[in-house]
DNA sequence: ACCTGAACACCGTTCAAGT
DNA sequence: ACCTGAACACCGTTCAAGT
């Protein structure tokens, strides 16, 4: 006799029970976060949202993460894993600057990164599977004891100083072309205004107007780079 | 005849109506929002807050400010303006070391600064006037064109790298104290797990373990910077 | 064990209506 | 002009209840 309990019929038209029927785990769901905020940032991500993603109620979520934080700090270093070092490299200086650029790569891939940095201690496995690469690029490169700590620090400093910068300069850059025309003639009404008391300010930025931002950005990064490389260079033992 | 008219009776028991009848003003709004701030960070700032603080409805701060990001935009450049440097000071490492001194007293006394700094662009009057008499100080020692914005942009970027650094580090050790013993214990399980597979690692914390935040933070954001200044040297004109 | 659905206590923002 | 009060469309989080 026919019925619509699913659990009737033949076994062939009931689809195997997926293993302890599980729809989500943490990889999931750490996975989904990433990508809704690689796609619209901070403000996009919500509970609900990566719920909604995954086919799932937003409760269901606490199951596998102690809140929003947690999942934060686990999308965190997720991304973090992305950064590459080569540890046979044997310039020093090109190591750890490669090191830096490509830290500075996986920031610009995904821009929400930094402001979490700045809010939240990052512990996880990719983030100390980094440090112990970079620890030991420097302790090759003959840095030890306190020195390795302040070398280290250094070099991760200007990184993240540079690519918030470099972040919020583009963000700029980007508004002023949505807003359209009228915002450009208040801003340089604006500007005309404030150039009068900032002359330094004002000729930099006339120079800077017609540079191709992303060049602009590698010289600065490459500049203080090199800088801090000359610095360490001084103080490295031998 | 007596009235409960408020508008009745001796003009000496009525208060005289304030200017405009004005309880609000977006500077009082800024002082409000930045004592919240301060006080309880950025998760403790809501625009009903604010106005609760003000003896005012959330509604009405929408008169002075389109919204709360315009807010948050007006609160960092209001802090931004803490920030001291000496134009007159004749030594230029001297002079640009102290600037970038009372920069990072100032992220370290407002600690919501720094992710708003890596979210926003920053162009308010203060900013403006920071960034200006950095530029004087580069200039007075010699700095041009290209190397003038590169200059002051690792000067900049190694103080906002370093106090993200500093201020998640203070974080986590104080979450470390006020999880009590028990989470004491299991992040020592947890961390001799990891020293196996990070021996570098394990031990520059074995070693940082007893040292005192505050002079350690200052001897790292010095040596940094003394490194940065050194590469400036070489590359100074003259 | 794992997920739903509803509820709770919040948000930012808008806007008619009052004065 | 300036502020209220209520409403709208959201939040994160909890938790009984289902399977």
């Amino acid at each position: 006799m026919p019925t619509s309990d699913p659990s009737a019929g033949s076994v062939w038209l009931r689809p195997e029970r997926p293993p302890r029927d599980r729809r989500l785990d943490r990889g999931r769901i750490v996975a989904a976060a990433v990508a809704v905020l690689d796609a619209e940032g901070h403000r996009g991500l919500s509970m609900r949202r990566i719920a909604a993603d995954l086919g799932v109620t937003a409760g269901s979520l606490y199951w596998y993460v102690n809140g929003k934080d947690d999942l934060l700090e686990l999308a965190l270093d997720h991304v973090l894993g992305e950064v590459r070092a080569d540890p046979e490299e044997p310039d020093w200086r090109r190591a750890l600057g490669d090191l830096a650029r490509s830290q500075r790569a996986m920031l610009l891939r995904h821009r929400w990164v930094l402001p979490e940095l700045a809010v939240r201690p990052n512990l996880g496995p990719n983030a100390l599977a980094l440090a112990e690469t970079g620890l030991g690029l420097l302790a090759r490169a003959g840095f030890a004891d306190a020195d390795l700590d302040a070398a280290m620090a250094a070099l991760n400093d200007h990184v993240v100083g540079a690519v918030i910068a470099e972040i919020s300069w583009r963000d700029a850059l980007a508004r002023m072309r949505d807003t359209g025309t009228g915002w450009a003639e208040q801003a340089a009404d604006h500007l005309r205004r404030v150039s009068e008391r900032h002359p330094l300010l004002a000729r930099r930025m006339a120079a800077t107007r017609e540079i191709d931002v992303e060049r602009e950005s590698v010289r600065r990064f490459e500049f203080a780079l090199q800088c801090l490389l000359d610095g360490l260079a001084a103080r490295r033992p031998r």
